[in-house]
DNA sequence: CGAAAATGTAACGGAAGCGAAACGTCTTTT
DNA sequence: AAAAGACGTTTCGCTTCCGTTACATTTTCG
């Protein structure tokens, strides 16, 4: 069964999401950011830095940068790959798993918060 | 009967649509800049940048850049209050109100893809 | 009426992001 | 082994956003 909701109640949603994303926010990630950061902690591994560009459709500075910040904040960690050295392979860290989940907690408290 | 969704499809939402505005934004907007977009759609009016700026926890100097960038957009309009002049009153338009409509149904639609 | 308060904006210096292009390193091809 | 290609990063000039402070206008209150 998928998930079913009128669009006043999906604009309600992201709205309180982005609301409390706001208020009590000390990483301020960019829509680019958040959008790496979550393709990392969702989709398979390995991610490399011409993988996520693909997949946002972005060239390659804006991960390259994108993952400095996000590294910076203990985010994401980066790794060259042994097998192929011109390889960087992104890996989740603990800060990261936290902080994503975080999140997800905040949706579905938001989505049951919601009028009916 | 209230939303109810996993974490993990709260997430992959959040990814899907994240992933659909870098894709093929052309507008672009700041996570900042989309909550006001959408307290303004879906708060009752009037709106005024002090309350604005209160329901976002945010200082008045950042909700007058954002009206500055979204007005020159189009997606909201500025008009100065009559019955006190010290206020300015924020207003939807034709092509805010599209834009909006577009993202909840776009919220929907990455919604009904989602795995059960 | 005049002082104080409230509202929104402008100005400042600093930080961070952008696209495009050039670059260094590593691997594959010839 | 040399040349070509692939990968990620750095650099460039530019734009935009940030927080803080100062400001002009308008209203309220003594």
């Amino acid at each position: 069964m998928a998930i079913t909701m009128r669009p006043s109640q999906a604009l309600r949603l992201w709205q309180q999401v982005l609301l409390a994303e706001v208020r009590d926010d000390a990483l301020d990630l960019t829509t680019r950011q958040m959008a790496i950061l979550l393709t990392i902690y969702l989709d398979p591994p390995p991610h490399t830095i011409r993988a996520l560009a693909a997949r946002l459709g972005v060239t390659k500075p804006v991960i390259t940068r994108a993952l400095d910040t996000m590294g910076s904040l203990k985010l994401v960690s980066r790794h060259r790959d042994e097998l192929d050295r011109r390889n960087v392979l992104v890996r989740r860290t603990v800060e990261g798993a936290l902080y994503v989940e975080r999140l997800g907690d905040a949706i579905i408290a938001k989505a049951l918060g919601l009028p009916i």
